[in-house]
DNA sequence: GCCTCTAGTATTGTCGACAATCCAACGAGA
DNA sequence: TCTCGTTGGATTGTCGACAATACTAGAGGC
């Protein structure tokens, strides 16, 4: 019965949250999304329905409902009559995906520096610091997570938003599966990271674009370096 | 029986193509999506799930499945107990809308300048004529969402064509709500798209992506003519 | 020895029923 | 007259069970 009052309230005076109440297909969806982000659940494994709900304390029709949702990013495919199978990443989808960054992250750059880059810069030089000495301590790439989320959500665009966390959740994917081959590269990644924010803070809308460019044209030489085009084990 | 020896016979020479069977919440999700797309189902309506259950002849347990990629795909907003609604079209989405499309789209011309642009400039200039040919014929708009798909899908990339299809079943719902106000502008757009195409035929790579921009500014525009940026009828 | 056919097993796909929640209408009291 | 509490109807959320399908192991025949 608080929440008819707690509604109306919040109808008339918007000083309070509304009380979300996030669908129970939606919550699996996350934690099952980052099991995969973090390697939890290996790529190209398949996904046992009644494991994961006994797992999950859920019954296998809001599983099912939370998995397609999934399903529909991109993160699983489905074969009828068999199951559900994690993604497997081949240079070939890393390529596409960062062409799908590039695509989503240089909009909201190019958005950005329609509304106030020196702001944006600001921000962005903040988080470079923030994650600088907070760096080792946790794991690798958080860093440059964290930049390009905060660029994205900079530009204040839903879509673009939602576009770029679920090729994120790729690049996790991605960054567990390869390891190896992405440390190496993180004091390279901090500098490039100063360059662009140092761009907005200059107005330099141009310079920006191909910094972005580069930056993501460097990630996927790094990550598909001295692999051939066709991995050794492709599945169907 | 015979499955087993077809997959293997798939499998050494790949000259049939193999039976993918559609899973059936993929199928319910594809009707509706072309439901919301075509205006059959209105924005902001609620989806009754029973009702809708009777209709697709099917249960309600794949249905929901169904409804939850839409609902990843962010064309169905899902409030807890109340059920499923289907996203109403503001001004501001719209330009969110277009801005994703942007981005989506530059990013394709540009990956086709890469490539091979006067083969996909002359496929362009290709079907914009056959539309022209068969134009008042079919609905309106149809010509403009030909051009644009098949831009994207000469990119060949998967993610940006996956991306794209969804921008574009938003964009149809748009035109069919907004119907009055996008057949003005119809001549303008066959010769934006000309142009575009010809761009390509150039090799003309900064043109290619001036004009997307202005194609999609001017549409926007025209869309949101008149409109202000707050609707009449918001709901939370 | 190799291939083919045949159960057996495990998994997914689907359905119906029950429980929980919410909205609207109605009536009682200040 | 306005507000609050209550009841009724309808819808969503969840679960368990059944049916259909595909993989696997083993026996039999060539």
């Amino acid at each position: 019965m608080t929440t008819r009052t707690a509604r109306r309230a919040a109808a008339t005076r918007r000083s309070m949250e509304p009380v979300v109440q996030e669908s129970t297909p939606s919550m699996i969806a996350s934690r099952v999304r980052e099991a995969i982000a973090s390697g939890h659940i290996a790529p190209g494994s398949q996904l046992g329905e009644a494991n994961l709900a006994r797992e999950l304390g859920v019954s296998r029709g809001p599983l099912r409902e939370g998995l397609q949702r999934l399903t529909a990013e991109g993160l699983l495919i489905s074969i009828r009559n068999r199951g559900l199978f994690v993604i497997e990443m081949t240079p070939e989808r890393v390529q596409d995906m960062y062409l799908a960054r590039q695509a989503v992250e240089r909009a909201a750059a190019e958005r950005i520096h329609d509304g106030d880059p020196v702001a944006a810069g600001g921000a962005l030089m903040g988080v470079i610091e923030v994650m600088a000495r907070a760096r080792s301590a946790r794991g690798e790439g958080v860093a440059d997570i964290e930049f390009h989320q905060l660029l994205v959500s900079l530009a204040a665009s839903p879509r673009l938003s939602r576009m770029h966390e679920i090729l994120m959740t790729e690049t996790r994917m991605c960054i567990h599966a390869l390891a190896d081959s992405y440390v190496h590269g993180d004091a390279v990644r901090v500098e490039e990271h100063t360059a662009i924010a140092r761009s907005f803070l200059d107005r330099d809308a141009r310079l920006t674009d191909e910094l972005l460019a580069a930056h993501m044209t460097d990630a996927v030489r790094r990550l598909t370096a001295g692999r051939s085009t066709a991995p050794p084990s492709s599945s169907a």
